[in-house]
DNA sequence: ATAATAGGCAACCAAATGGTTGCATGTCAA
DNA sequence: TTGACATGCAACCATTTGGTTGCCTATTAT
C-alpha cells in the first residue's frame, strides 16, 4: 500500500498512467513519445509502477507492452479514502463549534 | 492536487491524519505523544499536510489545535480514481486477449 | 550477415526529503 | 514576575529521488 501512495506521489508518474489509461499495452517507445525525459528516466518510472503493481509488462519480441492494472488504485479508494468519507459533510463547520466547546 | 499526493506519499503523514480522524482537533504535543520522531519532525510533516490543505490550524492560547480536512482526500476519489475504475472487470483478463489480437 | 530498432544496465549528479539539534518566542500558572 | 510549558525558527546532515550519459544486449528487417 505505502508503495503504491509513494509511485503515485509523481506527477510524471501518475501522467504515464493516464496515458495508458487512455490507450493501454503500449511500449516504451510508445509512451516516450512526446515527454520530456529520456527514455531511461521513463523506465524508471515505469519500474517504480512495476513494483507497486500499477503497470504490468508483458515481452513481446523485443517490445515491452505496459498494461494498467487498476486494482491497486482501487483498493486506495476502497481501503483508504472511503475511511474518510464519513464525517466529511460535518468537517470545517463542526470545527468551530467544537473550539467553542473547549472554551467553556 | 499534486500536493495532496505527495502529501500522502508518506506513511508518517499518512499516520497523522489516521489519528486526526480518531480524534479530531489534537494539539501538536498531543500528536507527538508515542511517535518515534522529534517535535520537529512532526512539525514539518503537519507544515506539509497543512500547505496540502489536508488538516487546519486554529491558534488556541499557547496552543495550536489541528483538524483534519478530509476534502482533498475526497476530491482524490472522485476526480481522479473514479476515472481508473472503468475498465477495472475487463482489465487482466482482456489482457491475453488484446495480446494475442497483436499477433495476427 | 549486418544494420537498424527496442530496450537494459550502471555510474554519476543535483536537488529534494526526512530527520536532527540548538535556541528563541509567546503564553499560562504560582 | 518568574518559571514552566507549547510551539516556532534555522542551520545542518544523510539518504532518497529524479534525472542524466554512455555503453551493452537482443530482436527484427534488408
Amino acid at each position: 500500500m505505502d508503495e503504491v501512495f509513494r509511485a503515485l506521489a509523481d506527477a510524471s508518474r501518475r501522467a504515464l498512467l493516464d496515458r495508458l489509461h487512455a490507450r493501454n499495452g503500449q511500449t516504451l517507445g510508445e509512451l516516450c513519445d512526446g515527454l520530456a525525459m529520456t527514455r531511461q528516466a521513463v523506465t524508471k518510472h515505469l519500474g517504480i509502477l512495476e513494483t507497486a503493481n500499477l503497470v504490468t509488462t508483458l515481452r513481446h519480441g523485443r517490445e515491452k507492452l505496459h498494461y494498467l492494472n487498476p486494482v491497486p488504485i482501487h483498493q486506495i479508494g476502497e481501503r483508504w479514502i472511503k475511511k474518510f468519507e464519513r464525517g466529511k459533510l460535518t468537517a470545517l463547520s463542526e470545527l468551530k463549534r467544537q473550539l467553542e466547546k473547549r472554551d467553556e
